[in-house]
DNA sequence: GTCCTGATCCTCT
DNA sequence: GAGGATCAGGACG
């Protein structure tokens, strides 16, 4: 399983250019944030490129109580209810900033969140950010991911199918995925909302 | 205005 | 395994 993914990484790297189009996030979130396993995200800026395959995520939908736009759309969350294929980004604990991908159709506040990369470009600029040497301790939680990608908040809202910040497309990998309940919530946590790739070593942990 | 909470991570013990 | 760091948004008055 290991050994396909990283195999994976070479043809991957090539294929950049390939980009998720809108029509990829206008669908169930469920479904997105499953297929999204296995595929690129990238941010380009001054520093450089970074980019990393997509282990793991959650979703999070409108009618439940663990997401931000349960109670309807707030300044803070008005960017889930934009467009699909943007990004949603927020402060957590004070501290670190959470990643998320709009999705469905405009009006409809859900998303899903990434939680997990595996390091592909980039890696020596994503240690420098981190602060870190070890591989897993770089994008393995998403307010680690978000440190180590150099993404920042004033990228809420940005449309993800255009330059800078995007997912490019993978082939099939043909992994296993897990599906299982979500991480750090109190409530709706009984869920199967959570999606991993089986046996990767660079999803969080718990 | 004040208070409280939280989709986390790191450093200790 | 426990607790601290740190702050924007939301609830309330």
């Amino acid at each position: 399983m290991k050994k396909i993914i990283t195999e994976e990484n070479k043809i991957i790297s090539a294929q950049f250019n390939r980009v998720l189009p809108v029509s990829f996030y206008g669908r169930d979130t469920r479904t997105v944030a499953r297929e999204l396993l296995g595929h690129v995200l990238v941010n380009k800026n001054y520093e450089g490129m970074t980019s990393g395959i997509i282990v793991e995520t959650e979703a999070y939908l409108q009618n439940d109580p663990a997401c931000h736009a349960a109670r309807g759309m707030t300044k803070r969350n008005r960017a889930m209810f934009g467009p699909a294929g943007r990004a949603y980004i927020y402060l957590i604990y004070g501290m670190y900033y959470c990643f998320n991908v709009v999705t469905r159709e405009q009006g409809i506040g859900e998303a899903v969140l990434i939680r997990a990369l595996e390091p592909v470009g980039g890696i020596e600029i994503m240690k420098k950010r981190r602060g870190r040497d070890k591989l897993t301790e770089l994008c393995s939680g998403p307010g680690r991911l978000v440190q180590a990608m150099g993404i920042d908040k004033g990228q809420n809202g940005q449309d993800l199918t255009g330059n800078g910040l995007f997912i490019g497309a993978a082939g099939e990998c043909g992994h296993e995925i897990i599906n299982t309940t979500r991480v750090g919530i109190s409530e709706g946590k009984e869920l199967p909302l959570r999606f991993y790739i089986a046996g990767n070593p660079y999803i969080s942990k718990r």
